[in-house]
DNA sequence: CGTCTATTTGAATGTACTCAAAAGCGGTGG
DNA sequence: CCACCGCTTTTGAGTACATTCAAATAGACG
């Protein structure tokens, strides 16, 4: 059962009592992707998030030229959301697609904004998630002021160890800012 | 009255009865800085979050060869802190250090958990500031993904249209990844 | 098997860096 | 009030990192 990955995963920061959880699960809508399905389309406004509880998704913004820009992977025990989009109503500018056939856990606007009324704790749930992506997203900025593409790549290893087995070359490039040509020849002299 | 700012701020988000508002300007103290002077020096544990009444700091980190990596500029109406730090009790990996004269309304850790505590409210007040925090810094990352140099000035020129006349040259060179000498030629050349 | 896309390879180019040095600017002390 | 000091900004030459363009090779899928 799916949606046990997401009650674990918030158990580990609020407690919820039998009937809160019994409420919170029967806002969720289970939705399914295969690889390159979108779950988001740039243009079109971002009316749930959604909890990964298998698969993995990828986050991109297109340039002028046409030329993907992965902002974020996305993977199990995460949300996958235009947050910009979500809260403002607004048409979204990045385009969301699956990588891997994925399974998600999908909760819209009105439901998570009555889940905060009836269930405050969830507002605390969700502040420490954002404070967690936060962070992250921090010391990501700072690796891009201050290393080269090959000191971003091996931190990248480091961090995200199943990437290379679960990402195209392409798609990791687009995230490190550098084209899939340079890719592949300072992965080729890293041995 | 610098706490009014913090207040107005607030209500934007959440309302607080009188009394609510009263407890919450007990746990807050002042502090005032002068540039130069260090919010935060990296190895130390960040006690308590800062909100900017008055004047402006940056966060940065040092790279191996001394070099600054400003990560954030902030000014009035924006919190101070090493999150990471903050939340964990580790040592901070960041900076932080006045540019201006700067007065901050700060408040400690046990304080803010006693806060969430007493009054959930601020769960999400900070929820959402978070929610902002996080989509901002999405912008910036993919800005940094898919823009020069050039493009990353004119469009940081469009959003902190203060900065020119804040932040040093050299500071926003830091922020922006790129030397203070390229950064001086790349001025020149835009007029 | 053929087509489509991803990956590899190489040459020429450009963007941004390093090193070095001069010029500007603000503060301090004589 | 001016001279000096330290720091920021400017300028220029040479260099390195990463891109573009082009083409060959390899893999995936119907």
């Amino acid at each position: 059962m799916s949606v046990h990955l997401l009650l674990t995963n918030i158990a580990k920061h609020i407690t919820l009592t039998e009937e809160e959880q019994t409420l919170f699960c029967s806002m969720l809508e289970v939705k399914t992707l295969e690889p390159g399905d979108f779950l988001l389309r740039e243009g079109t406004v971002c009316r749930h998030t959604s909890f990964i509880s298998r698969g993995c998704l990828k986050t991109y913004q297109l340039d002028e030229n046409g030329f993907e820009h992965i902002v974020d992977f996305l993977i199990e025990e995460w949300w996958a959301d235009d947050l910009y989009s979500f809260f403002t109503g607004t048409a979204a500018t990045c385009n969301i697609r699956a990588i891997e056939h994925t399974e998600l856990l999908q909760i819209s606007k009105t439901d998570l904004e009555n889940l905060y009324q009836t269930i405050p704790k969830f507002e605390r749930f969700f502040r420490i998630l954002f404070q967690y992506a936060y962070i992250a997203q921090k010391q990501q900025i700072n690796l891009m002021l201050s290393a080269t593409a090959e000191e971003r790549y091996s931190s990248f290893l480091k961090k995200k160890p199943y990437a290379i087995k679960r990402f195209s070359q392409k798609d990791i490039a687009a995230y490190l800012g550098i084209t899939p040509q340079f890719f592949s020849s300072m992965k080729k002299k890293l041995g």
